[in-house]
DNA sequence: GATGCTTTTTTAATCGATTAAATTTCGGCG
DNA sequence: CGCCGAAATTTAATCGATTAAAAAAGCATC
């Protein structure tokens, strides 16, 4: 009677379903996993116990047998940011597709949290990880390479050897996008970045200098740096459009970076994109109300996803093999904020 | 030979860091966890050896013992929707805080995907569920609730009984907004909203009518469905627009909706905000940098999130007790969008 | 009907921690 | 010195699945 009553209150494991279907445990799993035959009367036998009881497969349990979690670890710097959520949204749809979960760390572009929270990641055994990594320095390689977790590493920190990395092609794309500027008759032109030391920024810093260089004009490089809010973003660019030398055309080498030079640009009243010239980075559905509508360089943010999920997946089928590098191209996007410079040539 | 080599390739466990030390398990354990005394010398010992061999331990297999996954599982319908994402974000801080770690479930307003991939997350066995529902059907809520795990419905289907709920106070928020929009001169206001049946939207429909009935307006009432996405709100503000009979102000139920009717005006070249007033729901870093500055219903994001995860805690330490309802007030932000319509007797 | 082979099913070990219960250690005290 | 009780430590059961190996069943062949 008392162990009646047991078996109901509690969760059903796989020992009430065996039980109730008058088999073992092993055919149970095996109707479930399909990984060896069970003869017909038993397997419906199976499928009935498990729906009269409502019997739910408990995944720690066959984690910690198996050694496998279905479980990825998604590591980005910031998911209010538009373009880590869309990333984040595409690889969530592509690991519940093919039955995995994923844990999601925002490390707030804060490398100690992002190392904190990484341990933990490996201490829940995830089977693999897919990190945009704060900085450069990435303390926590060390610990994947030595645990052996798959990984793949997107957008920051691609110099890393011997593992999977995925990026765009910054520099083809801060080159094209310097060379439409230069195009429009710009010659005074300002690239405003984050952080000149990530290696994605300084892609893009390197494309934009290849750029200028073309055109000769390599003593008119101008790198501002804004840092990590718009705020400051806002005050260094400011600060660069106050000055005697303001620039005609401002490359922005984020869309934090973008919004803080937007500001600026207002706050100054200036004519816009008469007087000023902005290309910004990356593309967003707000973006399509702004007035004028921002140029910019759009990442595949979806392909880099996809990417992504491919290589790890790939990795955790066959450990082993030599570690990808894949870069992908960007699109430049011409709106109506890159205008030719009052006094050029153009109409 | 092979034993020792075998040793060092594999993961450490805690029998290799307790025959390291030289003491069992149990107190490998105790001096990690700290559930009970351990002395000093065994406790170094201990430590030497965990550092020795870079033992970390095994979440899964303490999971299963100890019946606490410590994950939570937060379900919202687009983490790329910057409501959602931020949501998100303070969440991940909380839980990381505490411990706990997030699987995210990004539903794409589809309840077939919601069911789906919470289900999973109830196999997960995650100690706790915020859940942002995709619809008030909420198919799941019966497998919550049998399987007895702890959560929290946040922002739509919170007409639930017998489950903690927290949502804005949509009502008055609603409410207020119409009042700003009246008291400004405005006689024909139309909402637009996304889908009226959804119980939060419910409740911004009823505040916005209520208002209304104040004023003596309760005939002039208009509802545009907009429908889920920017193009669909778009086109049906578009057509209201176009009507003969257009409002002179706008109130918009969602961000999505909203940024859909900023396009409508743009498309018909109205003289925005003279000609027709906008006010949105939700507030965002982009919305600073448009022209006009949106005058908007801010929800409070962050405090939402740490009454949801606060509710979510005490129900984790104190299984029962009534269920909690939660209604925070939202804060009306007058910015640029909304002005007296024209001919009105304001300046 | 015995033999051998394949197919199906069961038995029981295992994953790596936690924790209740048993045991040992140790100090204090008569 | 022996005994008691408290404190520290260990033993061993346990969580709920998977899976290798063993056992049983089925089937054809001689």
């Amino acid at each position: 009677m008392q162990k009646h009553k047991e078996l109901r209150d509690s969760v059903p494991t796989i020992r009430d379903v065996a039980a109730l279907a008058g088999v073992s445990t092993a055919t149970v799993s095996n109707v479930l996993s399909g990984s060896r035959y069970v003869g017909p009367e038993r397997r419906s036998r199976v499928k009935l116990a498990i729906d009269e009881l409502g019997y739910r497969p408990n995944g720690i349990a066959a984690s910690l047998r198996s050694q496998r979690t279905r479980i990825i670890g998604i590591v980005v710097p910031d998911i209010v940011n538009a373009f880590f959520s869309s990333f984040v949204q595409h690889l969530e749809g592509l690991a519940a597709g093919s039955g995995y979960q994923i844990i999601l760390v925002s490390t707030n572009e804060d490398a100690a949290q992002e190392r904190e929270r990484m341990l933990a990641l490996l201490s829940r055994r995830v089977d693999g990880l897919i990190v945009i990594p704060v900085g450069d320095a990435f303390e926590t390689q060390a610990d994947i390479r030595s645990e052996g977790v798959a990984t793949v590493i997107v957008d920051r920190g691609c110099q890393l050897t011997g593992i999977d990395t995925i990026a765009a092609d910054n520099l083809s794309a801060a080159r094209d996008g310097t060379r439409h500027l230069i195009g429009l008759g710009h010659r005074d032109i300002a690239m405003v970045v984050s952080s000149p030391t990530l290696d994605n920024i300084r892609g893009r810093v390197d494309g934009y200098r290849m750029a200028l260089e073309e055109a000769g004009l390599q003593d008119r490089a101008r790198i501002v740096v804004g840092g990590i809010t718009v705020e400051s973003s806002r005050a260094a660019v400011a600060d660069c459009l106050r000055g005697a030398d303001r620039p005609t055309a401002l490359f922005a080498g984020t869309n934090i970076v973008a919004l803080g030079a937007i500001h600026a640009i207002r706050d100054l009243d200036l004519d816009f994109p008469r007087e000023i010239s902005l290309l910004g980075f990356d593309d967003f559905e707000w973006m399509t109300v702004l007035k004028p509508y921002i140029s910019t360089i759009e990442q595949p943010t979806g392909e880099m996803a996809a990417h992504a999920w491919r290589l790890l997946t790939d990795r955790l089928a066959r450990k082993g093999g030599a570690a990808a590098r894949v870069r992908l191209p960007c699109t430049l996007r011409v709106r109506e904020s890159t205008a030719p410079p009052v006094g050029a040539g153009g109409g």
